[in-house]
DNA sequence: GGCGTCCCTGTAAGTAATTGCAGCTGTAAT
DNA sequence: ATTACAGCTGCAATTACTTACAGGGACGCC
């Protein structure tokens, strides 16, 4: 029914934001999805700045969403940071969870996105190189149905994986890792740094002078390209040259 | 054939490391896979020493992997950290690439790999919350029909993340981030001192005062449960709480 | 009103990082 | 054998961060 192999080099093919968005529509709208979204860089403090978004809900909804402050109260950013796994949007005929002042406003959101076109959906985390995180969502005007909907989970969390792939190219931010060929020792330094040692203590724990520390992390820093040893902590880890 | 949501379900019921390796053990061999491989936080560094494994290949292969050096020349480890997509290791058919030295160790590698009864394959990069990410292969000991192994990739993707999901939470190391609630103030100071800018160069950028800077930081560190800026730079990142 | 939280600011002593200088060893490749 | 590079070390001056003291203003909530 659906050749992932093909998709994936369908969307490896486009070269702007704007091919990848009409590539994903077609995608989607075969699969009976009106809408979808793919966002990467949520901000954790509400403001629509650093963030990329690509294809879209009805405006209404979004500036429903932004203005309601729902970035802090919904669960499906709450779950795509923390998770790898598929979300599936609550249904209709799901009853409203006991009187918990949290949940009710969760389901007055959920039922307002009905409201404004979005009623069965599906949401994925996606997680790339240097804790970039977005998340995939695909949402169809009528109810699916809950057998049909699960049938297509595997395929359109392969699909997401994809997109980002090929959309965090043009997500703006972040210059390009360009994994810097970092030694051992200047890696090693990075690492107990992160974890907030002194180079007196690295040092030791090294069994090295405080000075020969200084040294290699100045190198390490100098190849990163940053100034400052807190700027080359940022970069070792989102490179993934050391996980504290 | 293969439903998705029993399948996670039946994977967060897993409470120990065993527990879950024979529930992918069963699930991989339905599937027609002898063995499997889930690995996270991979060095860069090649020892072995703080990474987490499960499942497994034949020892010897292990053996002979590590010894021969082959986490710096694996065309797989590179591709599972700086991408999202799946891969399909080189099958037996495919000819040798051109006269490239680094092509030709990679080619003797791939088939040093079948005599260890590991054909074909598919390795499914695995990225989560924290940079932490990892890999999940899957390996037959007999070929498989390219379009067999084609149509489990949506299958198999899913699975490993699911498997993830579970997996990471019995990886030692990395402590639970334990969001903590960060003002909006803390995180803007965060992330203009992890892009390398001093208190005083913030306290420009904000229009506050150098020491209002110091202030916000070292409540930002406290909350953290860190003792210094870099620590708390890392803690951050990690914690997705900027993003530089 | 009282309480909590966030935001803001000052002084001052002590500690750590940054940057410049100069020099040493060992190993691996050409 | 020369070159290149990784690793190692010392001294010194300047700049930046850490910590502990102390304080005020604005807002929302019960």
């Amino acid at each position: 029914m659906f050749n992932a192999i093909a998709n994936i080099e369908l969307l490896q093919l486009c070269e702007t934001s704007e091919q990848l968005a009409t590539t994903i529509s077609g995608l989607a709208g075969k699969l009976g999805f009106e809408h979808w979204m793919y966002g990467l860089d949520l901000p954790v403090i509400d403001d629509r700045k650093q963030q990329y978004m690509l294809g879209g809900y009805p405006p209404e909804w979004v500036d429903h969403y932004f203005v309601s402050e729902y970035l802090r109260l919904d669960p499906v950013i709450a779950h795509c940071q923390a998770h790898s796994t598929p979300l599936l949007w609550p249904s209709t005929n799901t009853p409203p969870p006991n009187t918990d002042k949290r949940n009710r406003a969760v389901w007055r959101m959920f039922n307002e996105a009905r409201e404004f076109g979005l009623d069965s959906g599906i949401s994925i985390p996606v997680h790339g190189l240097g804790c970039r995180w977005g998340l995939m969502s695909f949402a169809a005007k009528t109810p699916m149905s809950s057998q049909d909907l699960q049938d297509l989970v595997p395929h359109l969390h392969l699909l997401a994986h994809c997109i980002h792939d090929v959309g965090r190219r043009y997500a703006p931010g972040v210059a390009p890792p360009a994994t810097a060929h970092l030694t051992a020792r200047e890696i090693e330094c990075l690492h107990w740094v992160a974890a907030g040692k002194t180079s007196w203590e690295i040092g030791r724990l090294l069994s090295v002078a405080e000075r020969t520390v200084v040294f290699h992390l100045q190198n390490a820093t100098q190849k990163l390209g940053v100034s400052g040893r807190q700027a080359a902590i940022a970069r070792a880890i989102v490179a993934g040259l050391i996980t504290p």
